[in-house]
DNA sequence: GTGCGCTGGTAGACACTGTCTACATGGAAC
DNA sequence: GTTCCATGTAGACAGTGTCTACCAGCGCAC
């Protein structure tokens, strides 16, 4: 029914379905234009290379998380309560599509500085989401009557934002519940009233937004 | 000279070279064989598989690291001191060791929970430097007199170990840079006083550790 | 209507990879 | 002096990404 679903897009939509269900591992050029029921020469009449469809690829991804924020905000809540949603919406999705979020940083298997078609580059790919970012620390900023020379908002915005990102890459990776868990060896795997992970993320946003009660 | 450097020890002393040099790309089985001067079946006598090669290569790299935080550390400055040259020794570490630090945590390339002589698993290597984290992160709340119910050390700890992690993984990407430098047009790539990197190291600590006039 | 060219896909070759297996070779033990 | 084992060689195998030649349709000028 779809009005000439071009080979294209069907070797997008396979390879997301790939990524999603069993990692970046699985993404080669052949074993996509297999799924897609076609012989592996055919991509590259699209695609002139291997990267550039992994990178096409890996702008859904992008799109996908960037429309999710937009469904996720609430123009009316303050600075602080849409700077969580935010945070929390980024981590669930590295979270729950863990081999698109990887695919996404693997700079390695992507074209990140070339631009295809009229489309920016991947690269430039998370720098609407940051400015929005640094529009939301500001605002925070300016609502919060502590002094202090405070950090330029661009700056506190990406320290938050690496933040976020270390999060959800050592949290992928396993490496943060392996170093709680021995830190506190006294708490069973998740006998705690709050998942350890969002435990984690109400201590980052504390740290870079200042406690919530100030 | 090398008291009979036996084949083992070369192929990982080449192996480093390698992805110190070219990068994680390059560092193909038969590649590292290549340049060790044998022949492809050779490593196979001392490593079963290619990660496993790959994953001795990556724990000198958590030895290195690890080395370098012994010979930066001063036991008697205090936490907060030791705390930044910490994170500073583990920035420069990934900014100057770009390779290394890209393969130590690529664990699709590593065997990451299986342990190969008597060594723990790799994933594990991160442990020890966490604790080292924990302690002194605990010892900095201590002195702190600030009120307040302070999140757990093992949950700050974790708290700054991302962040530092963050910074590492998309700086040497250069999101970072192409986003700071999106966001205030005005300084010209590093014309300010202060490496920008480095101020944001500056502002991410003052967030995890409270500023440094407390 | 009959060629023409072009678009979109096929199929095979090429160099390369990691793994596996059969085979040399050299030195030490007995 | 012979056997044995550790160490490395060399070839095969399936798989990869890229490149190139080919080929089936199709619209369209003439």
């Amino acid at each position: 029914m779809e009005p000439e679903s071009s080979l294209r897009e069907r070797l997008i939509d396979v390879g997301v379905d790939v990524v999603m269900t069993d990692g970046p591992a699985s993404l080669g050029l052949r074993e996509i234009a297999r799924r897609a029921g076609v012989s592996h020469g055919a991509p590259r009449r699209y695609f002139p290379t291997h990267h550039a469809l992994l990178s096409a690829i890996a702008r859904r991804g992008f799109a996908d998380l960037a429309s999710r924020f937009e469904a996720a905000a609430d123009e009316d809540a303050p600075p602080r309560d849409r700077l969580r949603t935010l945070a929390r919406t980024y981590l669930r999705y590295a979270s729950e599509h863990r081999g698109m979020f990887e695919l996404m940083f693997r700079h390695d298997l992507l074209d990140s500085e070339t631009q295809h078609s009229d489309l920016p580059p991947l690269r430039e790919s998370t720098l609407p989401l940051f400015s929005h970012l640094v529009e939301l620390v500001a605002r925070h900023a300016a609502e919060r009557t502590t002094a202090g020379p405070a950090a330029p908002p661009a700056v506190a915005a990406a320290a938050l934002w690496t933040n976020l990102h270390g999060v959800a890459q050592l949290g992928a990776w396993g490496s943060l519940q392996l170093a709680l868990n021995a830190a506190s060896p006294g708490a069973a795997p998740d006998d705690g009233p709050v998942d350890p992970l969002d435990r984690l993320l109400m201590v980052v946003l504390d740290a870079h937004l200042g406690p919530v009660n100030a």
